[in-house]
DNA sequence: TTGTAGATAGTCT
DNA sequence: GACTATCTACAAT
């Protein structure tokens, strides 16, 4: 069932990232249904967080929408080349977002694979924030979407990954701030395929 | 299978 | 005008 508004409402962004996981990310345009499960997120936590766009009270343009109330899709492009799409939370002023990394796909694959330009499903399909939205076919021009509508949305299905298959590490790019680097602001399923190898990934699993 | 190098465009100062 | 952020491809083991 689709997530109701009071879930991306609360504050505290990490337990809403945590309970991301296992989620599914559901979008359908053009009678086109996608869905992936999510199974690597990151949380970001507004104002005090060095990696936001909306650090230090930085209010522009493109952040706008972070500070909305929550559950609204946010959507921004990096390198020119990926969209990362990311959920707004928190309530109105706060520019609480949780970063979705990865996805498992498990509804429309042929669809995604025509969007990534692939001939079959392998683990590349899902694996990273860039693929999520390319399989997903999520863009910038959806920023700002609402996930109570049935465009993009994310919905509870009753499954749940096991307690310890759930671990948080630090998040990505941000060791030259060692307090920061500490916090467990980062959600994957352990050694699942479609989570974004990364260095961080052997450094602080002791698996 | 693992490591490394190169590419891109919108946003903020 | 400078910055930022991740995927793909290729080469070596």
């Amino acid at each position: 069932m689709q997530l109701p508004a009071a879930f991306y409402h609360r504050k505290n962004v990490c337990v809403i990232a945590k309970e991301l996981i296992g989620k599914l990310l559901i979008t359908c345009f053009s009678d086109q249904l996608t869905a992936g499960r999510i199974v690597e997120t990151e949380a970001y936590n507004g104002v005090a967080d060095k990696a936001s766009h909306a650090y230090g009270g930085r209010y522009t343009n493109r952040t706008e929408v972070m500070y909305r109330t929550g559950g609204l899709a946010y959507v921004y492009l990096c390198y020119g080349i990926h969209h990362l799409f990311n959920v707004v939370t928190g309530t109105e002023g706060v520019p609480h977002a949780v970063l979705i990394r990865g996805i498992e796909p498990v509804y429309g694959v042929e669809t995604m694979l025509e969007r990534m330009k692939k001939l079959k499903l392998d683990h590349a399909v899902g694996r990273g924030p860039g693929n999520v939205s390319k399989a997903l076919g999520i863009s910038v021009a959806h920023s700002g979407t609402d996930l109570l509508e049935k465009e993009i949305w994310i919905a509870d299905d009753g499954y749940r990954f096991t307690k310890d298959a759930i671990i948080t590490t630090p998040r990505i790019g941000v060791d030259y701030a060692a307090e920061d680097a500490l916090l467990p602001y980062r959600f994957i399923v352990k050694g699942h395929p479609q989570v974004t190898k990364h260095i961080h990934n052997k450094k602080y699993n002791p698996a």
